[in-house]
DNA sequence: CTAGAGCGTTGCAAAAAACGCAACACTTCC
DNA sequence: GGAAGTGTTGCGTTTTTTGCAACGCTCTAG
């Protein structure tokens, strides 16, 4: 859409945070960028961004601006999908920003799945921690969010929540695993595999053994979801989970999950939606859908409350 | 906004159902119209309008586009509207939808109240029957409605609602003046003053005549305000009127105001909105606002239900 | 305190895009 | 069967945008 070729410069420059750098990404003369942007301050009759020694800087009118200038590219998008959509190809892309509890096992084979049935469809899986989803969201960077516990849920449109009460993951001969649920302070007995502070299962387990009086003592912690992966496949020590990664990370290994005790821990969820207001594009949309429809029936998987 | 000029383009070959109609009230050549035009499409890749002999129409994508646009283009000025605002002045310009019921006494006596203490911002009010104001703000014609019954709430974001018992008008020497209220088989033995099918004012009696076996018999039938207006102070007939336009027509008159009972005939509203999803221009918000706040204090005047 | 690097901005000529004019092919209606 | 309407296209002209170079400015390092 070359019309709007202003909105991306100016996108751009904000994001750049200087003209000379933002028309160098753009393959345009500073000069050039300049007077576009000069053209654009001129016709609204305010300067969108202040000027400073080292470069410009959006001010208030600038963020307005930006704010619907996103809103509108992304909009566009959506048009475009739901035209192609209507003369028969299903073509699109899906922008997904999603908790690093989430990046393993359900989400690929979802998107495996979808992309199986619709190869025209690209898609885009960013990891992002509970507290930034929003802010990918709000910026249009992702379309949509899947959420372990999100830390804010303002902007934010749920279209679907699946209950995800916590377990602890050890090997079958651990003192534990014989145990229908165990107490949060038998885990602090152990040594633990912790995820990151930044991580909603941290957050909720900190928050409780804080309330208990407990203290968990980390001797492994990582935020590469990849390395809690692997080392729990290996079972050295007591590590925790979430049911829907369980009996997909741990088939080989002869390992055992044990929830713990939802009076200790409460359970968490995982949150499933978009930027409030918004419609999706057709791909996006359908792709929500079908991702709620296969958790709907995950439910059935997870024992009564 | 010289870069959304295509939208505009669009906007008005859609309106006009020709490119050398829309080229001529656009003051551009058609060949230059249709080069734009054929542009567009190129770049997305699918046709927007169909061809005709007599010349084009929206296709569905063009349909999906156009709604995108009149979304975009007042988001735009909503946009400038509140830059405007943070520089302290306060422009900008309200479109008004409002049924005939509702376009005399209290509506322009808001609007110069506001206009009074705004005098930066601009007014348009436009007539609009119960069935077509949806219509208006869907095409993004006007930013906010004041609806005596609405028929449709469909994409109607209900800001505040006005319980409106219907009343009877008559001269104070009138059989029924001194009852404290009436009802509707007493009305239908007398000629009446009633305005036309279109109004929501008719729509609720006719619903209500039909349901007890009445026949209503309109003498005069009206559907314009002005008229019913100078009819009613006259007092010649019975005639129907909501409580927000009394004492307001008749103050002069010697005119007695009965409402009928709400069990014959059931209360209407006025309703004030806007568009669903949309975020309203500063100044019309401030309205709205505005208007609402003083509906507030009205019902201090009405009996309770 | 000064030299240099980085920034936004502007004058001017070249390049690119848009435009108006005229003509063509086509359908509809009288 | 012609006249009037439609969308479309080739071509020369006009308008707009761009790139280049230079200017004035602020901040930083030596």
């Amino acid at each position: 859409m070359r019309h709007l070729l202003p909105y991306k410069y100016i996108e751009e420059i904000a994001r750049a945070g200087s003209i000379r750098k933002a028309a160098e990404t753009l393959a345009i003369t500073p000069s050039a960028l300049n007077r576009r942007l000069l053209a654009i301050e001129d016709e609204l009759g305010v300067a969108i961004f202040e000027r400073l020694a080292v470069g410009v800087r959006l001010n208030t009118a600038g963020e307005i601006l930006l704010e619907h200038i996103r809103h509108q590219l992304s909009d566009l998008e959506r048009v475009k999908s739901q035209i192609a959509d209507l003369s028969g190809q299903r073509r699109g892309h899906v922008s997904i920003a999603c908790s690093p509890e989430l990046t393993g096992g359900f989400l690929p084979s979802q998107v495996q799945d979808y992309q199986h049935q619709f190869p025209g469809v690209t898609f885009k899986i960013n990891r992002r921690f509970r507290k930034d989803i929003d802010l990918a969201l709000s910026e249009h960077y992702s379309d949509v969010a899947f959420v372990f516990e999100p830390a804010k849920l303002t902007d934010f449109q749920t279209v679907y929540n699946l209950r995800q009460p916590i377990h602890c993951v050890m090997k079958h001969n651990h003192p534990l695993a014989q145990k229908k649920s165990v107490r949060l302070y038998e885990c602090a007995e152990f040594p633990l595999l912790l995820p990151d502070v930044s991580w909603g299962i941290r957050h909720l387990l900190d928050q409780s053994a804080s309330r208990l009086g407990l203290n968990l003592r980390p001797v492994v912690q990582s935020d590469a979801r990849e390395f809690l992966r692997d080392y729990k496949r290996e079972g050295g020590h007591l590590a925790f989970e979430i049911p829907i990664n369980l009996n997909r990370d741990f088939e080989p290994g002869g390992l055992v999950s044990v929830p713990i005790d939802p009076l200790d821990v409460p359970e968490g969820f995982i949150f499933v939606g978009h930027l409030k207001g918004r419609t999706l594009p057709v791909a996006a949309a359908r792709f929500i859908e079908q991702v709620t429809t296969k958790m709907v029936s995950l439910l059935d998987d997870l024992p009564d409350q």
